[in-house]
DNA sequence: CGTAGTGTTGAGTCAAGTCAATGGTTGTGG
DNA sequence: CCACAACCATTGACTTGACTCAACACTACG
């Protein structure tokens, strides 16, 4: 059960640990931190806006996605969460959620108590300094989402959210050489960018058409990495992942 | 230089204080924190994107804005900041800073050292609970962003900014009653919304004729303050104000 | 009193949306 | 193993909200 290879948390450690390194200590805290396992299937919800949650959750496994419903129903997608994400670190801290998280594929997700995390960061500076970076690079990912969902067309925003899930995926650990699958729908991965179903297909194609990228059902080839980076208006800067944090450096 | 009243970092603690009273010895922490005003000229630049930061700035009087731009030069504005709010709380925690903040009106800045607030936010917990729920709040006003630009149409875009920044000024105690100076063109405005300033006119324009608002010069009345609401979708949940925060409760 | 930055308005265009139908794939139960 | 249902992807025809371009008005300030 907590063997280092496939410990629940190990992808929390590893994404703590990208942006600076814990003392021997610390790691250890963080592995032996007590939690409970779930697995729950696709569409479940992690939490819903206008909850009090007392649980902080981390997906083990599997995809979900935070998101937002306007008064006349349409969602809009704000995040992707991957594997070894900490769901609401947001409500670690504040009382109310403002926000909704549903699993995009079935997942296992580690419950830990919201006191004993809360504890840990603020008593452990390793691990405060790691969780506010986490949050900071959440923030930094989303005023990104704001500049391509608000001042870029539909190409552009396609082809940056695929160049982001790319990178993200591969500074995990997580992706097949130069391609992945795309674990949402059209339909959602419109709501992700503003547009709609329809016109995200009519993009998708023409990406195909040029080249750019290829594609059967989910699964999404980067024929032309360059091109899609530039066609995305994409520099992966507000990751703030160093360049020696990725694996491969495949991209 | 030091009065209570004219302290130039009262706002910050104001601020931390609006989601967690902080006992009295961090509250004069705070107040004792060594600083450096600067008087600085509207449209001067805080903080570039790329920039190393040492200082961590705060804003004691005047307004500045968050922005990027994108490769083929528009702008998006992703926040706005109102006196007290620290500017790069980002980039005391991360090395790069990934957008730019640039002044909207002249404005009084005072300079913390970065290594002096980091080691209070880390030794501190109550400080450091408070710096991270700000943190938090600024993403969850992020998110709705993302809402705002991706699924809304534009005369609900323009409403839905003007509510939030009436709230978020209340909430400081900065509000004169039922209005507000915008210190911002449209051009400004626009940006900000992603739409173009052309469109923002109309708008304006359009809620005026609906009686939702008033206008003279860059000062707006809110004629209907709740059809304004509901014109912008507007809820301030995300804002995490609780309501015994706000001073008059105007709105 | 000229200049520069804003705000306002109209006319024409276009990117993306809407509506609606057709195809494909997967899974399930008979 | 087949048939049906459900969901998703694809495509075409038409509509529209917001953009573009361009002119003109107002205000502030040196």
């Amino acid at each position: 059960m907590t063997t280092s290879q496939d410990h629940p948390l190990q992808y929390l450690l590893r994404q703590l640990e990208l942006y600076s390194d814990l003392p021997d200590q610390d790691r250890r805290l963080v592995l032996e931190l007590p939690y409970r396992l779930r697995r729950l299937d696709a569409g479940s919800y992690l939490v819903r806006e206008g909850d009090k949650p007392t649980q902080c959750m981390v997906l083990a496994s599997g995809y979900a996605y935070r998101q937002k419903v306007t008064g006349d129903g349409s969602r809009q997608i704000l995040a992707v969460c991957i594997p070894g994400d900490a769901v609401d670190l947001q409500n670690m801290f504040l009382d109310v959620s403002d926000h909704s998280v549903q699993l995009l594929t079935a997942a296992n997700v580690a419950d830990v108590s919201r006191e004993t995390l809360q504890e840990l960061v603020l008593s452990r500076p390793a691990i405060g300094t790691a969780i506010i970076q986490l949050t900071l690079v959440e923030a930094s990912i989303l005023r990104e989402w704001v500049v391509n969902v608000g001042r870029r067309d539909a190409r552009e925003r396609i082809a940056h959210v695929l160049c982001e899930f790319a990178v993200r995926l591969e500074s995990r650990g997580l992706t097949a050489d130069h391609g992945f699958e795309l674990p949402m729908t059209q339909e959602q991965l419109a709501d992700a960018t503003g547009l709609t179903s329809v016109h995200v297909n009519r993009v998708l194609k023409g990406l195909e058409a040029d080249g750019l990228i290829s594609r059967q059902r989910r699964h999404i080839h980067f024929a032309d990495w360059r091109a899609l980076q530039d066609a995305g208006d994409f520099s992966r800067r507000y990751l703030h992942i160093s360049d020696h944090d990725t694996l491969a450096q495949t991209y």
